[in-house]
DNA sequence: CGGCATCCATTTTGATACTG
DNA sequence: CAGTATCAAAATGGATGCCG
């Protein structure tokens, strides 16, 4: 199993042969906001089988990208965690998505699933560390049932599932809402006025909030074919 | 055909939705440097059946992310080239190509095959803009039969297969040689002392060229699980 | 719940032969 | 050289069952 390789000695060949395979880079991508359970994984990645699921996992075990870990307590429950390789991931996953952002993502088809982790990640994506050079704030964002946190520190930025332990403010909206906000379809002063969303803390770690992404202007893939390009 | 779909409303997804089957990133890493041909391609993909490669590329071009192209006189063959949605898939491919620079290229093994132009694109994968800041710079590798180029201009870098027009400098060395250099194992210098490789032209350029990257130390993935993360 | 094995219908792929 | 046609092997997905 999995002995398929390109066979090609090139370092984006050989990260491919790694987790280029069918559902690997979105059981990353699940993996980049914190350790998760057998089952949450299997809720998040609707279509993919229990049993690729674990031989997924045991891949990137076996290849040193996740290990198993055992939550803290009182939760005390299995689940996995990336390596440091695997956390390293993060910057090619981010790019995928800035890509996606821009070329690939129209409105929401009626039969896709979705969950707040990914815009989570999209924020992320699209974060600009030199207008936040001199910010350090966690803001807590609360979306249905699921909680998650981006602490925002000197420049950087790292988004995280699970409620945050000192929020400096706090989000609270819907799937909906939250999935247009991150893909900057929305402003989160708009939805606020609207009481589509709420939020509350430290108003000047709000305003700067939304200063702290820049969003591309989604473009169709079919109206720029360049066709005079000949050379 | 096709019509496999991750079904979320994510931009990773979505994206992975459109490049994510087996070769289509690799093919697209093939015409980044540049417009190729069918054959070519082939030559440079093996192990991709040839239906494959023309059901990929039709898929490219589907999607508007390649297209069909002429080459200029006096080839006029066809090709086919990236559009700009395709293009700006390249610092996706680059991000995968860090990552495996770092964390998955061992020595060559003996049944990969390799390519110069695999090379280039790891150069310009760790291309530092700061460094460049003040520089304008054409190099021309040639590399056994094969010949691509380096643009330097002010920060910006971009690699293209072919001869340059009127290059700063000239790099004359052979597969393997370029492949070490091109991943960090070898210095420019050491190797033009050897007589391994030859370079002419202008010696400021070629002084300042292997101040352009900064390559990372490669790491056994095997040696840091990590046992001690438990949250 | 977590995790893996089994069985089976569909897709995807790889390799090669073949055609304009 | 640029692709099509064909067929065997492999990967996927879905359901289901088992076991601790």
């Amino acid at each position: 199993m999995q002995q398929r390789t390109y066979g090609q000695y090139c370092a984006t060949a050989r990260t491919l042969d790694l987790v280029g395979e069918r559902w690997t880079l979105l059981l990353v991508r699940e993996l980049l906001t914190g350790p998760k359970r057998y089952g949450d994984l299997q809720r998040s990645l609707r279509g993919m089988g229990t049993g690729l699921l674990a031989a997924r996992l045991k891949h990137l075990e076996r290849e040193g990208l996740a290990h198993k870990v055992t939550l803290p307590a009182p939760a005390r429950t299995p689940a996995y965690a990336l390596t440091e390789a695997g956390e390293e991931l993060g910057p090619a996953v981010l790019a995928l998505a800035r890509w996606g952002t821009k070329w690939a993502m129209g409105s929401r088809r009626e039969d896709e699933t979705f969950h707040p982790g990914w815009a989570v990640l999209a924020m992320e994506a699209f974060f600009v560390p030199q207008e936040a050079a001199d910010l350090c704030a966690v803001y807590e964002f609360r979306v249905g049932d699921e909680v998650f946190h981006l602490r925002v520190e000197n420049g950087t930025i790292d988004a995280q599932h699970g409620p945050a332990q000192h929020p400096d403010a706090v989000i609270d909206t819907g799937e909906e809402m939250f999935a247009q906000l991150a893909e900057g379809r929305e402003r989160l002063a708009d939805a606020i006025g609207d009481g589509r969303a709420t939020a509350s803390g430290d108003a000047e770690a709000l305003r700067r909030l939304a200063t702290l992404f820049c969003l591309p202007v989604p473009v169709d893939r079919s109206a720029s074919p360049r066709p005079s390009e000949n050379c």
